[in-house]
DNA sequence: GCCAACGTTGGC
DNA sequence: GCCAACGTTGGC
């Protein structure tokens, strides 16, 4: 199993938008960036997965959701009415994929940014290294286990 | 709202 | 294939 962060608007798409959704669980979509969407296509069902509020006030981790479905193609890309079509994806040929994401908990207190910064366990941590823009990055064992057991589920 | 750090696009 | 121009992300 492997472990992964997304990261959402919470004003477009917060936890509790999640939670809110039948079964508490949506589909993934509109990912643009191809380093991201390699990011998906590498995500196995079971995988867990931290949710990142970005652009917000207090940007922080504040839940765990798993993927409940492998990456398919992304319809929003083959709709011309939506903002992420792209006329270059197909569904025989798509260019740009999703994944189901199912709500698990939130966390007992929000891992914010500022504190992540501040720990010396988690420098190397993809969020606030290279490439950090990502919306769809890898977690490292480690950095996951040092991160659930502070936020004391 | 600013801007740094990217990623993408397209002319050549 | 280079690179300038442009767009986006996301913290601050």
């Amino acid at each position: 199993m492997k472990y992964w962060l997304v990261k959402s608007e919470p004003d477009s798409f917060s936890l509790q938008d999640l939670i809110d959704c039948p079964n508490s669980t949506e589909m993934w979509d509109g990912v643009r960036n191809y380093q991201a969407r390699n990011n998906l296509k590498a995500m196995s069902e079971g995988d867990q997965v931290f949710f990142y509020h970005s652009s917000c006030k207090i940007p922080a981790i504040v839940g765990i959701a798993e993927v409940t479905k492998e990456h398919y193609p992304d319809p929003t890309a083959s709709n011309p009415e939506h903002s992420g079509f792209d006329p270059k994806h197909s569904e025989e040929n798509p260019r740009w994929f999703v994944v189901d994401l199912t709500f698990k908990q939130a966390l007992s207190r929000p891992i914010t940014l500022s504190w992540i910064k501040q720990q010396e366990a988690l420098s190397d941590i993809s969020l606030i290294s290279k490439g950090s823009r990502l919306s769809a990055m890898p977690i490292e064992d480690a950095h996951w286990c040092y991160i659930v057991n502070c936020a004391k589920l």
